[in-house]
DNA sequence: GTGAAAGCGCTAACAC
DNA sequence: GTGTTAGCGCTTTCAC
């Protein structure tokens, strides 16, 4: 009787329903953690246990519960991509190979928007923290003194991309803003311009581009640069509105270094709006090398970046980190090169 | 010492270190239970116990374990979204949208990467539902038979959008491609156009708004539509290519409808090179209403979709079913416009 | 309003 | 090569 009270209503808790790895073991006739070998690490599993489970999995459908995985291995095989916005095109081959290079090694991309002006940073941090992600890749964001040092604390291996900083968190890939600012001045120097302007958006990666385009200016002895600024995430229309403001006052400019393409083809369909001819009158210099750079007419030069290449080598840092592997060296200069085309 | 003996080497495992609910509770002299519902559901417990458990979390840096807490839970607050791939611009807003109305209320997104031939399809679907999803918001895919059991077999809720179809796997937010196409077809017809012609990508739905374009010239009893299709993702380059090969054969066309706008923006670029007057000669309407196509030279006239829009409204689905609140229709419409520009 | 116990589904650690 | 045991860090269930 006593005992009978004792089992009567076992606590019972409601179950996700799903097939799960206990299921499979039982089918197969092994135990549990000899199923969770036969998946994970085959080759410790004699073949026998190897087919029976196998035939198991494909019976019943199963598929592994990776929160569950995640939570016993402090692995969670997932990583976070911080972008200021998916919605801005600059980005997005490195998000495409990152995601891709990846998903090869059997880890998930995880979607984080930290916005232009870093608004929701502690919010997105906490968010993505949480999910104890195996990576965090941050592409062509600022972040702030506290966000670093949370970062930094939550022991998360870090890979900043898209500059390369003297102060990096963890690792990194990417390349020299001012270094591009300067060719794209030597570039245009070269080609007989002397009136440089910029049209630059209000990130900090773009205002360092310009300022380096400056200083290479006044090197060369040149006037100093013209240079309209435009709000980030840039557009065409803002580029067509600042070779407006350009041409506006003061003496015209030969040639304008757009902070990207979008921007660089506003620039062009103003200057045609306009009678401008370009190259004869102007030359215009892209940034990113988008794809459909190449075939504007006139064909749009521009600095190109390798961003399938930044994502995959990011995604080789995360995965090496966490498989245990030693990443060395930690910083990769992934370099740039000017593209020339009909627009100069 | 036999009591030594049993408690000398306890068998230890390696914890990921990080401070735990445990440790918070602890420190605030609370069970974890109760710290947790202080996080979770501040308004169920005393306004002092409240106070101190605000206060460990600031004192600790504790960031809860969303791992754990969806393994407990069963409910990841993960939500998977699929797109053919993010490099393609069209889709970025639904994206972005849906990722920040889902960040609003504590959910964060996957991204999956299906390509537009459907080969990782199946390795995609074992990877997202591995995961435990809330919910899965498919974007501008297709689905094969098998991935559309697997998904239903799974009882995870799934969003399609930017289709309405007529056997919708669970929750539907689109509109109509052959709407469009007969609704293009009429404006072009209103505008006095006669010779019709596509530039399409090949994927399934671009097909259905050509098809339908081209039975709505039929029925206005114009001659039969040329198509020149494109492999998608769709290129301003392959906008060029494909305005030549309709020039190339047959009466010129008076208008093209085209599948992107950077195709539209590619035959644009292509008639401009051969002296080829748009709107005079040649009517072009594009597709997406991008941001750029209004500040385009002639402006474009396209297809507006409200891609935000969907994506706010597939997060709307998504989060009601998680909280258990009914979703009463599945099938929404969100419909589209026409918006004439200079190019037609 | 607070707590004790049990367990979500998996893998690390240790035995044999 | 296989199994036993004990958690990973959290939340559900039940009890007070």
């Amino acid at each position: 009787m006593a005992e009978q009270g004792v089992v009567a209503s076992p606590r019972r808790r409601r179950s996700s329903g799903a097939i799960t790895l206990h299921d499979v073991a039982r089918i197969a006739g092994v135990a549990p953690i000899t199923a969770s070998r036969a998946l994970n690490t085959p080759d410790r599993v004699s073949p026998e246990v190897l087919a029976k489970v196998q035939q198991a999995v494909a019976r019943t459908g199963y598929v592994p519960n990776r929160l569950a995985g995640g939570l016993a291995s402090t692995r969670s095989r997932l990583v976070a991509a911080v972008v200021p916005t998916i919605a801005g095109p600059v980005f997005l081959q490195t998000v495409q190979s990152l995601t891709e290079a990846l998903a090869e090694h059997g880890y998930q991309v995880m979607l984080g928007q930290a916005g232009y002006n870093g608004t929701r940073e502690d919010a997105l941090l906490e968010a993505i923290i949480g999910r104890r992600p195996d990576g965090i890749v941050l592409t062509g964001i600022m972040h702030s003194v506290e966000g670093r040092r949370r970062l930094l604390a939550s022991g998360i291996p870090v890979v900043e991309t898209w500059d390369l900083t003297d102060t990096p968190i963890d690792m990194l890939v990417g390349f020299s803003h001012t270094e591009v600012g300067r060719a794209v001045g030597t570039f245009l120097h070269g080609k007989g311009r002397q009136r440089f302007a910029a049209v630059a958006g209000n990130d900090e990666r773009a205002q360092r581009r310009v300022a380096a385009f400056r200083a290479r200016a006044l090197e060369l002895g040149l006037p100093d640069v013209l240079v309209a600024g435009v709000p980030a995430p840039t557009t065409l229309k803002s580029g067509r509105e600042a070779l407006a403001r350009l041409l506006h006052g003061g003496p015209s400019p030969d040639a304008v270094f757009c902070s990207s393409d979008l921007l660089a083809l506003g620039v062009m369909t103003e200057a045609r709006a306009r009678g401008l001819l370009v190259p004869g009158q102007l030359a215009v210099v892209g940034f990113g090398d988008q794809e459909f750079a190449a075939d504007l007419e006139p064909s749009l030069t521009s600095v190109h970046i390798d961003g399938g290449a930044i994502g995959r080598r990011a995604a080789r840092f995360i995965v090496d980190r966490a498989e245990g592997r030693p990443v060395d060296p930690r910083v990769v200069d992934m370099g740039f090169s000017i593209v020339e085309r009909a627009s100069s």
